[in-house]
DNA sequence: AAGCGAACTTAGCAAAATGGAC
DNA sequence: GTCCATTTTGCTAAGTTCGCTT
């Protein structure tokens, strides 16, 4: 029966380590490339590559609604074209990877000595921009110098033709503005004391600008906005000490750190226990960083703290998980009053007024310090983030509006009008010196234009698709280097969905797109399958064994691979993101890697899509809606870490399932027994079969759960009614009669299971056409739950909610919805519902 | 042509909210 | 209503892109 539900094996397994080897390739390439070359047919591939290649694009091969073909064939003879190109010769037993070295010809200068004798370390870097004295607890708080940059795209706010039409409903956020802007600062700096009056429900205000009505995103124009105001950003609570009797030990002993310190042993103290806690990495880094705190904020009582071993963080721990539980031992109504508290301390800055139009914002409060969490090995990972002050901050606000006043005593760093950027405030963060942006919401209309743009153009490659396709697979066979590389790697962009690929730091967690992959990443088993192993965004592995790929592709790949190259050289030494996007771009404007992930996501689900039953349930539709969708997040490589008790939920379906089959089983005996007309088997041959897997033991077991299950709604049922009785001052039954009531239910379940061991249930008044009803019933809650069961098990490491925020264009999901009749809040959750606002009066016809 | 700054999208994980079983 | 598992949302790290500078 169900191999879904027991656990898919292994190779499921590894798919996402959590902390992969960086060289994850090297060594198994060898063993991949070494492999006898099996000539054409019998390649084992794996079930689950199978699978994952289903999906139009995933085969890159099979391309679908391609010109490809085209030449690859005869091209094969003919080997090395010139002087830049030398293919091996011909494959034969030996394999790509250890093919004799031949000297690389001349060609291009530079590249060619990078691959002199030694391999080059890695990738070359960029030059290093001085290693920055790590202390980094000294902050350069130089505030940001006002216009440093010149703005992307001139001007900043002008006054432009397009008024902001004054609605009544921006009207009436302008009166109660002025009160809002001042008391927010108040709040602010008094943080918890409840001081503005007069935030009244601003009335339901509906407004809905329908900006997608009007002709079609943001056009040409740079300028963004024409009026904003806003109340600046919700800087996070002070610190509070920690009560006397809570405090780190060091050595076993009490230590009296300073309040600086005492703040970051309690950062630590919130990962006690997580995996970082055993990261040496991250304990590295935090204790370096927390020495440096020490350092200007030496513990009162002279303690002197040197190692880490010695420190004991779990004191304040404890006192964390005691605060945490006295929060969630609080009664509703506290809980709830809390949270009205909260959101009227955050409401001035929780929206601003943009172009007249109240519009949400979205991170406006600023990061609280921490301790840097880098994904995969980041070099990073433990530093400490620091406290961000109001001096660090650049604000963002329209020309004419009332500046946020910073918190009391303090200043903004820098103010700025330019209405060509859509942040409200910026700032600098200490950990990787990268920007940190106040944006407005997923639902506001600045991010929905640039949505919609997003998948228009999209939506716009559809028309230049082929033409690109057949450009670069011809390119594939190009005679220059350069030309070759970037055909390859446009072909992985767009038939693997790989991401662009940029170069990466030494400070960074060493993560590959296609642009920077190395050799290491890929392995080639003739005739054309090629294993890609490597970790990308976020330090994801992606996965993905024997990919068949256009013959000429894997020529290529064997190509860049050869030798003097190392593991550790790139594959595509000559290209880079910036070259194949602007190889894009000269077929269509706007085009760039990234549109490529979003084409294809949102073509593939639409195709999907086409497998929903026309007849059935919302909840088959739904299942075909995932499966589309799973699909769509397999192709982007989306993953996800398997809950911690995703077995024992699977094992628990296995039981239902087994209950559903223990029910079967029951009817089909019953019919057994009645029936008369044998042409029921031949019309059902499925109620001839018995059921998979049912032991006896099981049935057991399952016959006494169902009883005990029983007796305790025995005795349930009898205090009730006892209590009833009371209430309504009549005697009480005697206990004698719940004991008589239990009696019976162990005689029935006697019964049943002497029945059940016989092969004859009882079937009562029943008659064949009843049975057959029922058991045609159960037969489909079976397969309903079957295929549930192996569903989400499918799912269990595939993370669906990216694609559908990010890649799937929304106008095909609420088509779909309005063609085959299921409310889109069934797909969209609430907050989906708003971000894709713009996407809801698409019509059922509607094509991607 | 490389490198950087800036601004914006995309990403997985953890906390919070929800909803279904009891 | 309570409890628990699942779903949703929040958070912020990690990408891409593109123009400007050197």
């Amino acid at each position: 029966m169900s191999k879904n539900l027991k656990r898919t094996a292994s190779t499921e397994n590894d798919k996402k380590p959590k902390k992969a080897k960086q060289n994850i390739g090297s060594d198994s390439e060898s063993e991949l490339s070494d492999a006898p070359e099996i000539n054409g047919d019998a390649q084992p591939q794996t079930q689950v590559k199978q699978e994952a290649s289903q999906s139009p694009i995933k085969n890159a091969v099979d391309t679908t609604e391609t010109t490809n073909n085209t030449n690859d064939a005869k091209d094969a003879p003919k080997k090395d074209e010139d002087t830049h190109m030398d293919e091996p010769n011909e494959p034969k037993s030996e394999s790509e990877s250890d093919a004799p070295k031949k000297s690389t010809k001349k060609s291009n200068k530079d590249d060619d000595d990078e691959f002199g004798d030694k391999p080059k370390p890695k990738k070359s870097r960029k030059s290093a921009p001085v290693k920055k004295e790590e202390s980094d607890a000294d902050d350069d708080d130089e505030p940001r110098k006002p216009a440093k940059k010149a703005p992307r795209k001139s001007s900043t706010s002008t006054k432009n033709s397009q008024k902001p039409q004054k609605t009544p409903a921006s009207k009436s956020l302008e009166d109660t503005k002025e009160g809002t802007l001042l008391d927010a600062v108040r709040l602010q700096a008094h943080y918890l004391q409840n001081a503005n009056g007069d935030v009244k429900e601003e009335g339901e205000e509906e407004e809905d600008y329908k900006w997608w009505a009007e002709q079609g995103g943001f056009g040409d124009g740079t300028e963004r906005w024409t009026t904003l105001e806003h109340n600046g950003v919700f800087f996070p609570p002070e610190y509070v000490p920690l009560p006397k009797q809570v405090r780190m030990k060091y050595d076993g002993k009490i230590v009296e750190l300073s309040q600086e310190a005492e703040e970051v042993a309690g950062f630590y103290a919130a990962v006690l226990g997580s995996d970082h806690a055993a990261d040496e990495v991250f304990n590295k880094n935090f204790f370096h960083d927390f020495l440096t705190v020490l350092k200007d904020h030496p513990p009162l009582d002279g303690t002197k703290i040197k190692e880490f071993s010695k420190c004991d963080f779990q004191p304040i721990r404890d006192h964390l998980d005691r605060e945490k539980e006295k929060k969630k031992a609080m009664t509703k109504d506290e809980k709830k009053q809390a949270k009205e508290q909260r959101e009227e301390i955050e409401k001035p800055f929780t929206h601003c007024l943009l172009d007249g139009r109240k519009e949400k914002v979205g991170n406006f409060r600023i990061e609280p310090p921490s301790l840097f969490r880098g994904r995969g090995a980041h070099p990073k990972k433990g530093k400490l983030k620091l406290r961000i002050k109001p001096e660090q901050i650049t604000i963002n606000i329209g020309k004419d509006a009332t500046v946020p006043d910073p918190p009391a005593g303090t200043n903004w760093g820098s103010v700025q009008h330019d209405n060509t950027v859509t942040w409200l405030a910026t700032w600098k963060e200490n950990i990787n010196g990268a920007y940190k942006y106040v944006y407005l919401a997923p639902g506001s209309t600045l991010k929905g234009q640039s949505d919609m743009s997003k998948f228009e153009k999209a939506r716009e490659l559809k028309n230049y698709i082929g033409k690109i396709r057949q450009s670069y697979e011809g390119d594939l066979q190009n005679k220059v280097m350069f030309d070759r590389q970037r055909a390859t790697a446009a072909y992985l962009v767009d038939r693997l969905a790989l991401r662009a690929g940029n170069e990466k730091g030494e400070d960074e967690a060493d993560t590959v797109g296609c642009c920077s992959l190395r050799c290491e990443h890929v392995m080639l088993r003739p005739p054309n399958l090629v294993t890609f192993d490597f970790l990308g965004k976020d330090s994801v592995r992606f996965y993905q064994e024997d990919i068949k790929v256009e013959p000429q592709v894997f020529k290529n790949l064997r190509i860049f691979k050869k030798e003097p190259k190392g593991p550790q050289d790139p594959i595509f030494d000559r290209i880079h993101t910036t070259v194949l996007n602007n190889y894009f771009r000269n077929f269509m404007k706007g085009l760039s890697a990234k549109v490529f992930r979003t084409y294809n996501a949102s073509i593939t689900f639409q195709e999907e899509l086409k497998q929903t039953p026309q007849e059935g349930t919302v909840a088959e539709k739904l299942l075909a809606f995932n499966r589309a969708n799973r699909n769509v997040a397999i192709l982007c490589n989306h993953q996800k870490n398997v809950s911690k008790n995703h077995d024992a939920a699977m094992d628990k379906m296995g039981d239902r399932l087994k209950a559903l089959k223990y029910q079967r089983r029951k009817l089909r005996q019953m019919l057994a027994q009645v029936v008369d007309d044998k042409d029921v088997y031949k019309e059902h041959p499925s109620f001839k079969e018995e059921e998979s897997d049912l032991e006896d033991e099981w049935m057991d077991a399952h016959e006494e759960n169902e009883r005990d299950k029983e007796i305790e709604r025995q005795k349930k049922k009898f205090e009730r009614e006892n209590e009833k009785l009371r209430s309504e001052d009549q005697k009480e039954m005697k206990p004698g009669e719940l004991e008589d009531r239990i009696k019976d239910v162990e005689e029935k379940w006697k019964t049943i299971t002497k029945e059940r061991r016989s092969g004859k249930p009882d079937v009562g008044k029943k008659n064949q056409t009843q049975l057959v009803t029922s058991m045609q019933k159960i037969e489909d809650r079976l397969e309903a739950f079957r295929v549930n069961a192996s569903n989400k098990d499918e799912v269990k490491d595939v993370s669906l909610g990216t694609s559908k925020i990010n890649y799937i264009d929304p106008r095909i999901t609420v088509a779909w919805c309005k063609a085959y009749e299921v409310p889109v809040e069934k797909v969209f959750a609430k907050t989906l519902l708003t971000k894709f606002t713009w996407a809801m009066e698409t019509s059922p016809e509607w094509k991607f």
